[in-house]
DNA sequence: AAAACGGGGGC
DNA sequence: GCCCCAGTTTT
């Protein structure tokens, strides 16, 4: 498998860089929260108007929650997902002086922030060497044949090991691109994936 | 290891 | 109308 290939196509058919708003951590940190288990389609406008309200974890801290329910009411699990933004918000206050952090060990202290998300903060908000393996990654992976296993963790690991360190944090955002249009966990459109000619197709 | 949380969008 | 989906926490 070319690697270096295979990330040139994936860049030159999504060559946009991060969206508007990733250049603030806590933008990015509470946007992947609401983006659990819902559509990014549906995530990034919600996220977009909950942060036109209320910008940072002190506003969001104040803020009244059925307020904030309204505002994301767009993704799924809503209400669990608020209650989960303004504990963030509390403590990113309490205990981190209003900032997101950006080591691993303190991410995973915060609600609703697992292996994942913290990935995701990582490398997005802090461009950090970080790979984060969600459902598109994990099932793009094995269909490429790079990978064979069902644990997130060894996906991660095993990517590491395939892939050149300088294109780990691009990883998860370019997969996700593909999962949802091309490469979709049902009836993929491998007709029009530009890594057809590379792909061995393995559980289609 | 499996259930629970939940509303939008594709078909 | 039915079924699936950018995970994490709890049982």
């Amino acid at each position: 498998m070319d690697i270096d290939e295979l990330m040139r196509r994936l860049s030159e058919l999504y060559p946009e860089d991060y969206p508007d708003g990733f250049q603030d951590p806590f933008f990015v940190l509470i946007s992947t929260v609401m983006s659990h288990r819902t559509r990014d389609n549906v995530t990034y406008p919600s996220a977009k108007k909950l942060f036109e309200k209320f910008s940072t974890a002190e506003e969001m801290a104040e803020a009244d929650v059925v307020e904030i329910e309204a505002l994301i009411r767009d993704v799924g699990f809503y209400r669990v997902k608020t209650g989960r933004i303004k504990e963030i918000s509390r403590i990113l206050l309490e205990k981190h002086d209003g900032r997101v952090p950006d080591d691993m060990e303190t991410l995973l202290e915060l609600p609703g922030v697992g292996r994942k998300t913290a990935n995701c903060v990582l490398a997005h908000a802090f461009l950090k060497d970080a790979l984060a393996v969600d459902t598109h990654v994990h099932r793009i992976s094995n269909r490429l044949g790079l990978v064979k296993t069902k644990v997130p963790e060894k996906t991660e690991n095993e990517l590491k090991k395939i892939f050149p360190q300088r294109y780990w944090k691009h990883i998860n955002l370019l997969l996700v691109k593909l999962g949802q249009n091309v490469c979709r966990p049902i009836s993929p459109r491998c007709g029009v994936c530009v890594l057809n000619d590379m792909c061995p197709k393995i559980l289609l």
